[in-house]
Parts: structure tokens; sequence; C-alpha cells
DNA sequence: TGTACATCAGTGAACGCGCGTTCACTGATGTAC
DNA sequence: TGTACATCAGTGAACGCGCGTTCACTGATGTAC
């Protein structure tokens, strides 16, 4: 939107493929990701219907994009959490949660293109690389978690940040933007940090 | 499509409601839940463009219906299935879970109109019960897993339930239609019976 | 059991609308010399 | 530094299409007597 004021009257926009994404991540959030148009988005970015299809092919190409941009910022939030705390593992561990419910939470119109749009992994390789890398951050800090156990009491860490990933999911799904968990007595933060808690103490690695 | 071939030549359809119904059914896991219109769901069902709006007020509606049907199902399934495996709680909670699993495999249509199409909960007072019918079969099973702790030592149940929607809720977003959690090396029953494994033990209610 | 009538549950034509997509075009920008 | 030209990134008109929705209609079904 700062855009427009800026480069009103050129008549290249300047921007125009960065701008579409905004207004994507906006339409996404509104209207979920198959409940808008191209049109609608050329529209939004103040621009005529048939200048999106100089950057990208369709809206699932349109989808593709916020998804994939989203992957990135969701690596480098999750591995900038994990670095800041990591004296500790346990700390960096849940630094890392906090970090998957943020992200959520602040980038709803990128959380839903790149776990509810149905946008495959396997679509690109670009996509692949990169979800891989933020799931690997995951497991990383799995891993770090339960070292000093003796190796033979170590459960498999794929498996735990795959644990971990579904609870944070489903917390984000279901109780942060309000549906259908409904009128939860308990905020989506109390909610994940009480269940990772109780899973870690399972675990072992936290005692009593 | 039995009815097709039963009625073949009735002017009436006989049967149109239900019909539309399982016609979206079938396209919501297609396309998703806006991924279809209503012209869409008339052909399906063979019947003129204008039929649905007998029996619909539009596509939001017929959205609704199909997810009130599947909360009624969902209940259903899972309270026999508490009921099933009542002697030992333990056994009871975990056949509820794996009725969760199996209600998400068998009835996607029912799941996705329930859980992902942004259907408000609040929007129906029969929505609105029909849900927390549905739920309170999980509170309770949790309630009866720990009647034989101390009070003191006795987590609300309600927040032991949430934690445990959450993580079916998120197995099955992630790993059981094999999007984005792609080609994990565990099953999403697998998940989902070892994450609450641990998450039991970390509450104390399966020793060692 | 037959008949007259009301109601129900469809049809199909019609309408206006917005979408996706293509296309020749044009103004702005970049670059070779 | 200026100029000529190529390329880039938009426009706007055009098209065919399917959708949502309304409406008068009609065939089938149910029911009162």
């Amino acid at each position: 939107m700062n855009e427009q004021l800026r480069e009103k009257k050129s008549y290249h926009h300047g921007n125009l493929k960065e701008a579409l994404i905004s207004a994507t991540l906006d339409l996404i959030q509104e209207k979920g990701p198959t409940g808008f148009t191209m049109a609608e988005a050329a529209r939004s970015a103040g621009v005529s219907a048939a200048a999106p299809y100089r950057h990208f092919k369709g809206r699932e190409d349109l989808i593709e994009e916020v998804a994939l941009q989203g992957y990135v910022l969701f690596a480098e939030k999750m591995e900038s959490a994990y670095a800041r705390g990591k004296p500790t593992p346990l700390k960096a561990f849940e630094a890392v949660g906090h970090a998957y419910l943020d992200f959520a939470r602040t980038n709803p119109g990128h959380y839903i293109a790149m776990f509810e749009s149905g946008v495959s992994v396997s679509r690109s390789p670009d996509l692949n690389m990169v979800v891989n890398r933020a799931m690997a951050v995951l497991t990383q800090a799995a891993e770090k978690l339960f070292e000093h156990l003796p190796p033979n009491k170590r459960p498999p860490a794929t498996m735990v940040s795959h644990h971990v990933w579904a609870m944070s999911h489903g917390v984000v799904e279901l109780f942060m933007r309000g549906q259908p968990g409904g009128r939860a007595p308990f905020s989506a933060e109390e909610l994940l940090e009480s269940g990772i808690g109780i899973y870690l103490r399972g675990l072992g690695i936290i005692p009593k």
C-alpha cells in the first residue's frame, strides 16, 4: 500500500510481483486460499487484470510463491529462535515452540498458504528444499534435547519432532484463530507450552 | 449414485437433499471447501442448476449441513468407541484416539467441512450443540483417566482433552493425507499412538 | 376405489456479471556507442 | 553527455464461458371425500 503512494504516477508499477504477493497474503487471510480470484489480486494491487500474467502463470503459481516465501521466513525465524535460546537445549527447544506460534500469529497468510492451501511440497524442488530446511531445525532441536541420555534411551529425533510439530499445528488450527475450538479457557500459548511440557516429561527430559 | 439407477425416470429426484450432500462430500475432497460451485454440485447430483435452491440457500448453507452431519457421525463414533473400550479407562481412551483417526480417514469430506472449511461453530445453535457433544466425549474420557489419582494431582480435564485433540488434528492434517509432512517414516496411527503414549506418561497415567 | 384438487419438487430459459486469458498496443527504462 | 534503439512491464479492449439467481412452468405425489 505504501508503494501506491510512493510511485503514484509511474506507468510501470515497479514492484508488482511483491505487491501481488502482499495482496495475496491479505486475500488468503480473508477468504481462504481458494476463495479469491486473480482479478481480485490485481485489483488489490491497483493494476489491470492482465498485469499479473507477466509474473505468474495463474493463481496456483501465485500461492506457491507465497508459500515458498513463507517457508523461508519460517525457517529463518525458527533458526534464530533456536540460536537465541542455545545455552540450554531445553530453553532452545521452547524458544522454537514459541517461534512457531508467533509465526502463525503474525503471518497468517503465509501460514495458510504453507499448510492449508494444499500446495504439494513436491511441486517444485525449491519448495521441497526449503520445507526440509525448516523442519530440520525442529529435528535438530529435538536431537540436542536428549543428547545427555544414554543412547539406548534416546527416542528417534524425527518422531519427536513430528509429535511436536503435530501438536503445534493442531493448537494453531483449533485454538488460535478461535475456530472450532471456540472459546477455549486456555490461550494457544498456554496450551502448547503445557502440552509440550507434559510430553517432554513423558520422554524423561524434564524430571519429576 | 445408487439413487440415480433406482429412480432413473422419475421427474422428482426423491432424495435430492441427501444426493447433494453426498456430491458435496466428493467435491470437497477433490477441490476443497471453497473450490467448487453450486452448479457443480447440482450437475454431480444429476439435476438442473436451479434445483439445489429448493433445499439450500447457497454453498455456505450446504457446507454447513455437511459439517453438521459430520459432527453427528463423529460424536456417535467417538461415543461408541469409548463405550467399547470401557473396562479400562486407558483402553477406552486409546479407542477414542483410534476412532478419531479412523473418522478422518474414512470421512475426509466430512472432516474437511468440519475442521477446514471455516464454518463458524457459533453459526447455528444446532451446530454448536453437536460440536460440544462430540468434544464432551474426549473430555469425559480424559476425566476417567485420572480418577484414581489424588485430586490435587489431577490435571484439568479440558486441558488434557485440548492437548489430545490438538495432537490428533495435527497428525491428521500433516501426516494423514500426505501433506505437507510428505513421506514421513511413520504412519499417522503410529505417530498418534506413540505421541499420546508419551504424553500420558508425562501425566503419570502410565508408569515407567 | 375413484376423483378432484393442493402441494411439492423439479425444469429450463433468461438475466446480468465477473472471470480468465489473449493480443496489439504503448509508455518507461536500460544500454551501446 | 546525448541519442537511437531494444526491451520491459504495463494497458485496455475483446472474447467466450460458467455462475448465481429468479421465475413461470409442469409433472408427480399426497389426500379429502
